[in-house]
DNA sequence: CTGATCTTGCACAGGTGTGTGCAACCTAAG
DNA sequence: CTTAGGTTGCACACACCTGTGCAAGATCAG
């Protein structure tokens, strides 16, 4: 929706920056949730007062930030698929993990905050269903719980994954640790018991739980 | 530690103001975690100014708050013991659901919070050495999970009921509906299949489902 | 009733944060 | 080079919070 009239191209240093605005403001509230702008600001090289020439406000900054990471996973995670749900699940809890496991926190901050249904109910709504869908159909296949409704399910291995995510803040945790750790959680939630879900693990280690060939 | 010398006896009604600004504290801040001592001093019919009279700061009436409520829930789950692991943990997630239930919001926020180690590590330093116990032993008998450390196993019990708790504060739970999920997720956590966890719920109804007797 | 105990109401100091306005100043686009 | 696009640095207004001081009033103990 161009409004104004451009008599001329905008600055290329403008998008630049306003990147550049994104990042800091990632690594910052990375660092401390309630990073004001100012140390946001200078984390990028730019006065607090430039901020408003990129953002109306800087609601709308973190705003756009999670919209943006939202975006990202699950774009990630729709990348792969597997049509057995159970795996499916430890498909999800690996992307997902991959994807997210260099912001830990401040993921933690989003999914925890006020920020919480916008974020979920909107770029990452798909993979919601996606993971509502993978608990009905186990439970039709009888490899899922049928003691819950699958949306309560849903919610629990999500929570087993934040747990993990609220774990990792705490104590440091590696990549390839954290991997485990979702997908144990999340089967866990899901009702296996741990020899299954560790066999789920065994049996499908090139796409659970093995680096990425670069 | 008498520090002055009362040449009278303190006022009867400064000790019920007191705890009328702990009980206003607490239902406040089960609101709006951030309630300030304004909200919280009116609700308690009192001044913000009078607040002061009886704490320090503000920190320190949640720090109280915090603490009464933490041996409130150490005390309720030292009442009750079994040999069994698998059963005391089932038991432990009953009997801290029970007494917080009524609390969710304000217990959520101070276990989130940066009360959570002052408290987890005080008066609830007791409990989680007794879900490690217990997560060590059902390991030890086969009935719990030995494919992660008994730390961190504990970690993910007490995370899943965190994340009952979440959603509790989401959507509404009854009373018996969280503590059916608590014991479920907490289960589910330690490794056992939907199916055992559900055995171990229908074998011992009375003690863990059933309303206590008037 | 008397007086110590508590509460009130107001004022103030100090802190931290957001959002705006504006003149001066760089810097890239043409 | 010219000029719009972007930034700076300062100013201010505003909101909200905590913590304190102090005189005046209310309230309970003895």
């Amino acid at each position: 929706m161009p409004e104004g009239i451009r008599v001329r191209a905008p600055r290329s240093d403008a998008a630049k920056n306003r990147a550049a605005l994104l990042d800091a403001a990632r690594a910052e509230l990375n660092r401390d949730p309630d990073a004001s702008l100012d140390v946001i600001a200078a984390a990028a090289g730019l006065t607090r007062r430039a901020v408003y020439g990129h953002f109306p406000s800087r609601e709308a900054l973190i705003a756009e930030l999670a919209e943006v990471g939202a975006a990202r996973v699950a774009a990630a995670v729709d990348a792969m698929h597997d049509p057995d749900p159970v795996l499916d699940l430890a498909l999800v809890g690996r992307l997902v993990w991959d994807d997210v496991e260099h912001v830990r926190a401040m993921t933690r901050t989003v999914v925890r905050g006020p920020l919480r249904d916008q974020v979920l109910g909107g770029a990452l709504g798909p993979l919601h269903a996606r993971i509502v869908a993978d608990v009905r159909l186990a439970a039709e296949t009888g490899a899922g719980r049928t003691d819950l409704d699958p949306e309560v399910v849903a919610r629990l291995v999500e929570g087993a994954a934040f747990s993990v995510l609220d774990e990792s803040v705490r104590t440091p945790v590696g990549r390839a640790e954290g991997r485990r750790l979702v997908i144990l959680a999340g089967l866990g939630a899901l009702g296996l018991s741990w020899r299954e879900a560790n066999d789920v693990l065994g049996a499908h280690a090139a796409r659970l739980t093995e680096e990425a060939e670069a």
